[in-house]
RNA sequence: GGCCCCAUCGUCUAGUCAGGCCCAGGACAUCACUCUUUCAAGGUGGAGACGGGGGUUCAAAUCCCCCUGGGGCCA
């Protein structure tokens, strides 16, 4: 048999992580098992839900190719089937009409909570005659259909946790179609799961409790129950279930972030789920090899955002470059110092990435660790000029570099070294003693890649420029006085 | 408050189902060293956990019970 499982989002809020944990583990284990993977957007609560969520979440799915099989359900579009299916209960006498208001409703909880008893709904209803229902019914009085819960108990065995039991006197009768109608969570939960031939039901476990109500409407009907696996959470760094407090919430921001879309999804995949053995890098192929519901642990994790930046940075580097431009260039045209006449030349920016890649964490770096291969006219970090300038025999280095580089016929990397270091050799100097100038020169920065590769790519006539340029400009430096501000 | 779930380094986890191979392995983070023109990356090494108490057993991270702690749902 085919198994079908579903990620079923509700429309008011964003996609965060921990949805988007429940739709991986849903997608793998329909894939593994050569299942389908459905979509319903639970859009009932017409005051919560948004249309904008709608495109949110399913953006949030793309991105990360979680991709769907057959068309998505709107439970909007299915009010009339819950009502029917409410109708048939009612006929049955397994559900019966609420004229219970709310303020009623409040004034019995009051009373129960007072005498310390569990608080549950009197079924003060259903014991109502038929004439008096026919009667209230013609009054057209405010009213809700509540389910009649059996007595006895409810388990169910749950595929990471094992048997989980319920007695029914705890479940009190609950609401399965509100007094506007439409349907509670519940009920068109198990409507639409049926409809949809859901055979395995992967959810938070924060869905525990309500699986006994929905147990109970399977029997009702008489339908097949299907299989539960109940994940556990996504906790945020307090250890509270992840809410708008913890910072990025929509995974649409890991994508502004510039993390990848695998890394996110590998990470995810890891957080509550091992395919055992010290895996880290996954790639889905080997996931959906491996993936099986039941190797998920039992206990809540927390996003350890550490982690993933490490997780991202591992996939920046073994990324095809060609990519990585890509989508470097959606972060180079939000900078302001960004020229379109740069993406004519693709084999610079190509090289200047490759060689700053290994630096960044998130794509959203790419901009900065290559902004001066492209402008020339940067400031100079203080502290590292105040640091190597300090010397005015700095200046008679970088003159004699000026003048040996303007000789040098071939402009590579060798040589400019060769050239360098031989300067710094004449003026019985360490290296280091015009590197660090050098670097500050041609950078403004005190750390960066290779500084020698750095020259071959930015070019003979500007890297000459820059070191005029700033020979000219820090000339009389005195360190500690010279106001660096102004460059 | 009632019910339900959970418990291995700071964090993610392997090991738990089929007790001995575990005085507990890996990864992130952290610290030290190393490489190096710098930073990062890399390499090497360190520190770091079976929540507590009872059982069962020749033997318990692993099985059972209790406590404690954390979380969730309902209100």
């Amino acid at each position: 048999m085919q198994i079908r499982l579903r990620f079923a989002p509700a429309p008011t809020g964003v996609l965060h992580v921990g949805g988007v944990r429940t739709a991986i583990y849903n997608f793998l284990y329909a894939r593994k098992m050569k299942g389908k993977f459905l979509l319903r957007i639970e859009d009932t609560d017409v005051e919560r839900s948004q249309k904008e969520f709608i495109d949110v979440i399913l953006n949030g799915l793309k991105w990360l190719k979680i991709d769907w099989d057959e068309e998505i359900i709107f439970q909007s579009k299915r009010l009339d089937v819950y009502r029917k299916y409410a109708i048939k209960l009612l006929e049955e006498k397994k559900a019966y009409y609420c004229f219970c208001s709310e303020e009623e409703l409040e004034e019995e909880r009051k009373i129960l909570r007072l005498e310390k008893k569990p608080v549950k709904y009197s079924r003060k209803c259903y014991s109502k005659s038929e004439e008096e229902i026919k009667r209230l019914l013609s009054e057209n009085r405010e009213k809700t259909v509540r389910f009649l819960v059996p007595d006895g108990e409810t388990k169910f065995l749950d595929l990471i946790h094992g048997e989980i039991t319920f007695k029914n006197e705890e479940i009190e009768d609950f609401i399965i179609l509100r007094s506007d109608g439409s349907p509670t969570y519940n009920f068109a939960c198990v409507i639409d799961d049926r409809d949809m031939g859901i055979t395995h039901v992967i959810r938070g476990d924060d869905h525990i409790s309500n699986t006994p109500k929905q147990i109970l409407l399977y029997k009702a009907f008489g339908w097949e129950i299907p299989e539960f696996a109940h994940l556990p959470m996504i906790l945020g760094p307090d250890r509270k279930k992840l809410s708008k407090r913890h910072g990025a919430t929509s995974v649409i921001e890991y994508k502004e972030e510039g993390f990848l879309p695998e890394a996110l999804f590998n990470f995810l995949a890891l957080l509550g789920w091992s395919p055992g053995g010290d895996v880290e890098i996954i790639s889905r192929e080997d996931m959906i090899e491996k993936f099986d519901i039941k190797d998920c642990r039992k206990s809540a994790s927390i996003f350890d955002r550490q982690k993933l930046l490490w997780m991202n940075s591992e996939y920046l580097k073994r990324k095809d470059l060609n990519e990585i431009i890509d989508l470097s260039l959606e972060f180079l045209r939000k900078e302001k110092w960004w020229k379109k006449e740069y993406e004519k030349d693709l084999e610079y920016l190509k090289k200047v990435v490759e060689l700053t890649r290994e630096r960044a964490k998130v794509l959203k770096d790419i901009p900065y660790l290559i902004e001066y291969f492209y402008i020339d006219d940067f400031g100079y970090d203080v502290e590292a000029t105040e640091r190597y300038f300090a010397d005015p025999k700095v200046f008679e280095g970088l003159e004699e570099i000026k003048s040996e580089l303007e000789k040098i016929e071939t402009w590579d990397e060798k040589k400019i070294e060769e050239v360098v270091r031989k300067v710094a050799d004449n003026l019985k100097e360490k290296h280091a003693f015009l590197i660090h100038p050098l670097r500050i020169a041609l950078t403004g920065r005190k750390v960066g890649p290779s500084l020698f590769k750095l020259m071959e790519l930015i070019g003979k006539e500007r890297c000459i420029e820059r070191i005029r340029k700033i020979i000219k400009e820090l000339w009389g430096y005195i360190p500690g006085k010279t106001d660096l501000k102004k460059f």
